[in-house]
DNA sequence: AAGTCGTGGGT
DNA sequence: TACCCAAGACT
């Protein structure tokens, strides 16, 4: 049950999302839907899939090259899988961009092409976890689903004075966040905890002077609303190294190869190369993908991912016409772009590119 | 149920 | 420089 306590809360924080609500390519604003505008369920699934872990800076170009190519999940559905692997380079998470093809083939097949106004129903989608599954049911359909993201977690930890570290907390700060969820436009108030999150109480320096709950704060009233949320330390990242090959034709054609769909930049083009293996470990001996005299570049590719550091030997020749790769294919210049490159190849790329 | 899975910007 | 963080999901 929630308390007039509760109901208060909410109101305080709508009205200052009908005020302070940013303007988002994926976004009907509080006066729009007021009027009785409807999102389009499409835009909400393939905005949340592209914010998980990501921000919205860098999801908007993306937004909208999506949105322009395909207007519907059924032209989404339809579209080759190299053609949205493409679309999806740079952004990261490239399983994201696998489940959501899946996602759109399924809505598209099983569901004539409506994302279902249902929860659990949006819970077995590909690509849909708890998150996302409330994200869509309260902004797309109003249904009253309880939203738990970073911004979420953080706002809860602070407005509560939640000390118990991430992720054990969650639970706890789900319940809270529960609790203030209200019958009426739970779509907006999920929409403007987040927006609270992202603008007021920011990670650093929050803004709680501008801040709707600050008198209701309990980390506010306890000065420790600096040092919320509490999380669980970190392990270092190991470094990883590895040899890449790219090969140029005398036409300009590239020798690339598509990565297996599971693991590290699944589905994704790339180099031909070997394993990464830890740094402590020789530097592992690999065929060339094709037989030619290989130069090693003074300079390695060094990219970080989540969880590893890399540094890539990059190993360049030239080649005839006839010759035959042992792996991957060759891509004339009028099909190939780096911008479809993940940014670590295209690093390599751009050190290894005739200049 | 920890580990895996990207990237760019801010500090 | 090194670390943190961002509308998390999947295994």
């Amino acid at each position: 049950m929630r308390d007039n306590g509760a109901r208060t809360l909410s109101g305080e924080l709508l009205d200052w999302y009908d005020h302070n609500a940013r303007a988002l390519p994926w976004r009907v604003g509080p006066a729009a839907r007021a009027a009785g505008v409807r999102p389009d369920p499409y835009a909400v699934w393939l905005s949340e899939i592209m914010l998980q872990q990501t921000t919205v800076v860098a999801v908007k170009p993306y937004f909208e090259a999506f949105t322009r190519r395909w207007p519907t999940v059924a032209d989404l559905a339809a579209a080759e899988d190299a053609d949205v692997m493409a679309a999806w380079a740079g952004l990261g998470y490239y399983a994201r961009a696998r489940n959501l093809l899946k996602c759109a083939r399924v809505v598209a097949a099983e569901h004539g092409g409506i994302f279902p106004a249902d929860h659990a129903e949006l819970l077995k989608l590909p690509g849909i976890g708890p998150y996302t599954a409330a994200a869509i049911a309260s902004i797309a359909f109003d249904i009253p689903a309880t939203v738990l993201d970073g911004n979420v977690e953080r706002v809860m930890a602070r407005l509560h004075d939640e000390h118990t570290p991430l992720p054990a907390a969650k639970p706890i700060l789900m319940d809270h966040a529960a609790r203030l969820t209200p019958d009426e436009r739970p779509g907006d108030h999920a929409q403007a905890v987040m927006d609270l999150g992202a603008t007021i109480c920011t990670p650093k320096n929050p803004a709680c002077g501008l801040c709707p709950w600050r008198t209701a704060c309990a980390a506010w009233e306890a000065g420790t609303h600096r040092e919320l949320p509490k999380k669980t330390p970190k392990k270092a990242k190991p470094t990883r190294h590895g040899v890449a090959y790219l090969a140029r034709r005398v036409d300009g054609a590239w020798l690339l190869e598509t990565r297996p769909e599971s693991g590290l930049l699944g589905g994704m083009l790339g180099w031909p190369g070997t394993e990464w293996v830890d740094l402590t470990a020789p530097l592992p001996g690999t065929e060339p993908p094709i037989r030619a005299e290989w130069r090693t570049l003074p300079e390695e590719a060094r990219h970080t991912f989540t969880h590893f550091h890399l540094r890539l030997t990059l190993r360049t020749a030239l080649l005839p016409m006839d010759r035959e790769p042992e792996r991957g294919a060759f891509v004339l210049p009028q099909d190939f772009s780096p911008a479809d490159l993940p940014t670590l190849m295209r690093k390599a790329f751009d050190l290894a590119r005739p200049r």
